[in-house]
This record gives C-alpha cells, structure tokens and sequence, in this order.
DNA sequence: GTAAATTTGCAACAATGATGCGAAAATTTA
DNA sequence: TAAATTTTCGCATCATTGTTGCAAATTTAC
C-alpha cells in the first residue's frame, strides 16, 4: 500500500482516482495549489466538479487547510499530522511572494499573539506575510 | 461643501450620486462593509457594475481598504487620513465577529512582527482575528 | 453656457462554485 | 469472488461574483 492510499484509507476516505491523483499532487509540490492549480495539472482527467468535492473532503477530514490571500483566491495546502476532521489546529503563518506568486506554509512560525482591546475575546488569528521568497532573492 | 463632497474633492474624484452615497455609507456603517451589504443599503438606486468601479476608484486612492476573510469574501473599510493614492499604509489588525460576523478594523492594534525562515523578505503582512466582539460577549 | 472629460448603465462575457440525479465505481457482505 | 450496498463521479444546470466595451448621461473646466 502507498503512502497515498495509506493516507486516504487513515482517513476513512474510499480510494478512487481522482483523490489518489490530487493527494499525490499536494506531496509532490513544495508550495500550496489554487483549484485552478489541480484543474490544470490533473488535465483532462476528471470533471470540475468532482475536483471541488475532492477537495472539500480533504478539507472536511483535516488533510488539506485553506489558506486566505489578500486577493481572494483560495489556495490549500496540506496540514500537519495533527489536524483532525472538523478542527483543524494549523496555527503557522502562510508567506506568498510577489515574485514567484508561490504560498508557502512556515510551519515553524507560529502566528503570533496580540492584546485585544477591553471586551474581545480571540479564537483564532491567520497571518499572512507578503514579500519576496528564499528562491526569488 | 458637506464631509462626504470634501472627502471625494480631497482624492481628486468627481462629484456623483454614488460615490456619494457609498462614502455616505461607510461614514454610517462601524464595520466594514462587503460588496453585497453595498448593493442592498443602495437598493435600486445603482447599477451592480457602479458599484464595483466606485469601490475599485475608493481603493485605488487610498479613501478604503480591503479586508482579507478566511472565507474568501472581501470586505472594506475606511482608511485612516495617511492613506494614499497607490499606496496604503494601514497595518493594524482585523477582527471578525464569530456571533455578529461584523467586521472591525483594530486601529490601535498594529500587525506584530515576525522572524521569518533564512531568506525570506517581508514585504507586507496581514492578521485576522475572529473570536467574540465586545458588543456580542 | 458650452466643450471636454469622466462616469454611468446596459449587455455580454468569464470565472468560480454549488446542487440534483442517474450511471459508474468502490467497498462490504456473504 | 460475485452479488448487494454504499459511495463517488460526470453531466447538466444554475447562482454568484466580477470584468470589459461602448454609447448615453453627467460632471467638470473654461
Ligand atoms: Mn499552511
Ligand atoms: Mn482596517
Ligand atoms: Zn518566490
Ligand atoms: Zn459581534
């Protein structure tokens, strides 16, 4: 059994083709993949639509984490092996650079705290960091 | 001349019936506003497409700025007076209500610094705090 | 007040994402 | 391993969000 159905089957994930495609997509990229990412990698393997529920269950089990971008556009990334379905506790900061366009997971960094003022009480903080990346400097 | 005609003449921006009504709106609003809460506050009075360039012309000088969610909807929110055309200078945090979902621009809580991996350049950085606000707890 | 510049509304289009449903594939059972 | 059951897939269809070109209307400048 391959790491992919392995991660699948761990999942309670039935192994079909378009998730063990997608899955081996996200362990061979070094950065995080938009939709339009998969759709154009995957080729004209699979339907639009079955790429966005692959997606949606990776997500809804705790394999892959959206990431926010300051132009709208989702990108996800895969967690780290303590995510869990339904929480996630991802807490890193994410790195797009302005060169390559690449979004990065900082897995080491953590988001920071911040005081809040009288009366708001957090529950989770993203950071995203924009700038230039290792490759392009 | 009344807040809304000084605020447009400032940023060099003609004088017409939706731009005054959208700053208005802002002006109003303690939160920021999304596109679609934009459409409905205006009601029939605006074309859809009006909407998005006054928003976009708002942006581009340096009187709104956008708000990056982790659902991947834009909000926007008024700048504070050192904005300018071409380049924002807001770095404060965000926080969005869980209860209310009202979105609040924290002025006085500036974006904290982080160490960065070997070979990363900052450029920008963003945080997003949802939790409960002081109105909802 | 008139000419020039800007903005608006409309139509059309593109991109992104969701849903219902029958066909196909995967998993379970025997 | 074959049949029964469950799950997923692909297609059609629709909704939402956002962009562009262009002629008509409005605003600004003179
Ligand atoms: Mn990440
Ligand atoms: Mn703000
Ligand atoms: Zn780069
Ligand atoms: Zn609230």
């Amino acid at each position: 059994m391959n790491q992919v159905e392995e991660i699948l089957k761990k999942n309670h994930l039935s192994v079909t083709g378009s998730r063990q495609k997608i899955m081996q997509l996200f362990l061979n990229s070094n950065g995080a993949l938009a939709h339009a990412d998969i759709e154009k990698k995957t080729g004209e393997s699979f339907d639009r639509v079955t790429v966005y529920r692959t997606l949606q269950s990776f997500v809804e089990k705790g394999i892959i984490h959206l990431i926010p971008t300051r132009d709208n556009s989702i990108k996800y990334a895969l967690c780290k092996d303590d995510c869990e379905a339904g929480h996630h506790h991802d807490n890193h900061v994410h790195f797009i650079c302005d060169e390559c366009s690449k979004t990065i997971c900082l897995d080491d960094v953590t988001v920071p705290q911040v005081k809040l003022p009288k009366g708001f009480t957090p529950q989770h903080a993203e950071m995203v960091v924009n700038g230039i990346c290792g490759e392009c400097k």
